[in-house]
RNA sequence: UGGGGCGUAGCCAAGUGGUAAGGCAUCGGGUUUUGAUCCCGUGUACCGCAGGUUCGAAUCCUGCCGCCCCAGCCA
């Protein structure tokens, strides 16, 4: 599905939206991305975005973003900024609908001294310990704590005492009193506000209590007048919890939470806990490295923000949790790129050519015509230099060609392209036996590598000349993980792929790649996608493989 | 022996009682100055299993099996 088509994407929540609005339901529809500033936005959370404002495009309605910053030791403002910068990159707006949950901190208490007032939250002094072993297990029901009748007024004076900072971490805490024998974890009398003496991003110290996300989450929905809450399937369980408060508070709306499956990938992980780990441990170099399945790696990578779009678009939205091949993601970041990305000449393990035939005079000046793009006649045609001497890629030749081997060998003739059939005459050999260089012939009537008699060639080699070209670093990237489910032999972290870096140094580009910005990806022609990463120069270019090429040859072999 | 979900080809996924869409992958073939792209073709899916209802069930009922999530003062 193409991202025109949009409207016509029909998955279980649209259905449920559709059937809202023939109600008559709501006036407009209102949805919200939320996350915590504790990360940096990964593919999985594309899917969300996508979801949640694409929902609120199609029905004309609202998204809005709200960080979720009820844990200040866990969050930062970094994050918020990153997070605004990978939304916007991936093409959202959401400028004049930015929330905080930290700007509702003082309804959200005014909600909880409601409840204590209705006799339906208590505070407890019970130890993080011991509320652990009054909770009961997922078979055996909790117990309820001897705090749970405290009197209101003594509950009011204790939770006004929690918040002028009064009391130390974990000594108190105030809980929404429910149900301790409940199946569902989540109703066994959950903690609602906890003491954290932290500086908080935005609220600074204005605060020593901080509502937990159940007891934040909801109402914020509704103090937004949001009408879908879309979450992932992990919240299912919280959806009790969610409606007991909006039933027991004056809320001014009342939001529906709705939970779709999140999204995996293979050979990656989409956990801001474990992609954090491999930061720290130094498996990657940043949340932007290029191998992170983070909105800023893919970036780096040279990921077009419609290929993730429209990436997730495909996938649907529904209940069922699976695991999307990589190789899927890969192909549709190829589909966008063949039709957007510019050609140009790389060689990644030059092998040096002389052309023993061609003018030796270094002012003989030939200039040969290239297509920029075969699918956009807009991009035009750029010149190329050719010469006696230049570079091919080292494995486009073969001292002892296989049967179905058809590039270059002694005696074989292929195409250089855009410039002039050439036949291998001479291999010239190291001490060693390494083939260091090749000796060939061209065909002058050859020029732009026609076939002035018809001669058929099978093999077309990119090439680059030796003078003109520019020495470049290309990284290559391979899969983060061994495993496609990484873990599932063990520990994830065993399943981390030792090469899925590998750093050429001797590379040679044509002179106007160095024009690429970082942001713009390019075909190397025969080889894959590229671009020019954050901290290329033009003394030093450095070049990062988005995705390679599809090689049926180098399957077969 | 608790609660909540999910189970349609290798992967994603339509389907909402009338006899199994589509995409990706795979495998063939054609075109090609990128072994790319493009174009054609290619799958016996016991619709988790077993019963039942029905003229007819992936769709309804019952029972079973498998997988995922939940015991943070994380989100």
């Amino acid at each position: 599905m193409t991202e025109k088509n949009l409207s016509q994407k029909n998955d279980f929540i649209r259905e449920i939206i559709r059937g809202d609005i023939a109600a008559n339901l709501h006036e407009k529809i209102v949805t919200r991305f939320p996350p915590e500033p504790n990360g940096y936005l990964h593919i999985g959370h594309a899917k969300s975005i996508c979801l949640n404002f694409g929902v609120a495009q199609e029905f004309q309605g609202l998204c809005n973003l709200r960080f979720d910053d009820t844990n200040p030791t866990k969050e930062d403002q970094i994050y918020i900024d990153a997070i605004k910068f990978d939304l916007t990159w991936l093409g959202f707006n959401f400028e004049n609908n930015i929330r905080y949950t930290s700007d509702y901190f003082e309804q959200l208490y005014d909600w909880a001294i409601e409840l204590i007032n209705k006799g339906l939250a208590y505070v407890d002094d019970l130890s993080p310990d011991e509320m652990r072993s009054y909770r009961g297990t997922l078979t055996e029901p909790g117990i309820e704590s001897p705090s749970r009748n405290r009197e209101i007024a003594e509950n009011l004076d204790l939770f006004e005492r929690m918040k002028n900072g009064e009391f130390e971490e974990g000594k108190m805490s105030l809980r929404a009193k429910i149900d301790m024998q409940s199946g569902n974890l989540n109703l066994r009398d959950p903690v609602i506000y906890r003491i954290m003496h932290a500086n908080h991003p935005r609220t600074n110290n204005n605060w020593c209590i901080y509502p937990m996300y159940d007891f934040g989450h909801g109402q914020s929905d509704a103090i937004e007048n949001v009408t879908h809450s879309l979450c992932t399937l992990e919240f299912e369980d919280h959806r009790p919890l969610y409606e007991w408060f909006l039933e027991n508070l004056s809320i001014p709306s009342k939001p529906k939470q709705y939970e779709f499956s999140r999204l995996n990938l293979s050979h990656t992980i989409l956990s801001k806990r474990r992609l954090l780990k491999l930061i720290e441990c130094g498996y990657v170099t940043g949340w932007n490295d290029p191998r992170m399945p983070t909105l800023a790696g893919l970036r780096r990578r040279g990921v077009p923000p419609e290929a993730i779009r429209d990436f997730v678009g495909r996938l649907g939205v529904t209940k069922s949790d699976g695991i999307v091949e990589m190789s899927y993601f890969e192909n549709t970041v190829r589909e966008h790129l063949n039709v957007t990305a510019q050609r140009r000449m790389a060689v990644l393990n030059p092998l040096k050519i002389v052309i023993e035939n061609y003018p030796e005079d270094p002012q003989f000046k030939d200039e040969l015509e290239a297509t920029n793009n075969p699918n956009n006649e807009d991009d035009g045609f750029r010149r190329l230099l050719f010469s006696r001497e230049i570079y091919i890629e080292h494995n486009d030749f073969m001292e002892n060609p296989t049967k179905k081997f058809f590039r270059l060998g002694p005696g074989r003739e292929v195409r250089l392209r855009y410039a002039y059939l050439i036949i291998c005459k001479e291999v010239i050999k190291d001490k060693k036996g390494n083939i260091i260089e090749l000796r060939c012939h061209y065909d002058p009537a050859s020029r732009g590598g026609n076939s002035p008699d018809g001669r058929k060639v099978k093999g077309t080699l990119h090439w680059v000349s030796a003078n003109h070209s520019k020495k470049a670093t290309i990284n290559l990237y391979n899969e983060l993980f061994t495993e496609a489910i990484p873990g599932s032999n063990g520990d994830w972290i065993e399943d981390v792929n030792k090469t899925s870096l590998e750093s050429l140094t001797n590379c040679f580009l044509e002179p106007s790649i160095l024009d690429f910005k970082s942001n713009t990806t390019i075909q190397f022609e025969r080889l894959g996608y590229f671009c020019a990463d954050l901290n290329s120069t033009q003394e030093n270019p450095i070049f990062n493989r988005t995705v390679p090429l599809r090689d049926t040859w180098a399957k077969k072999t």
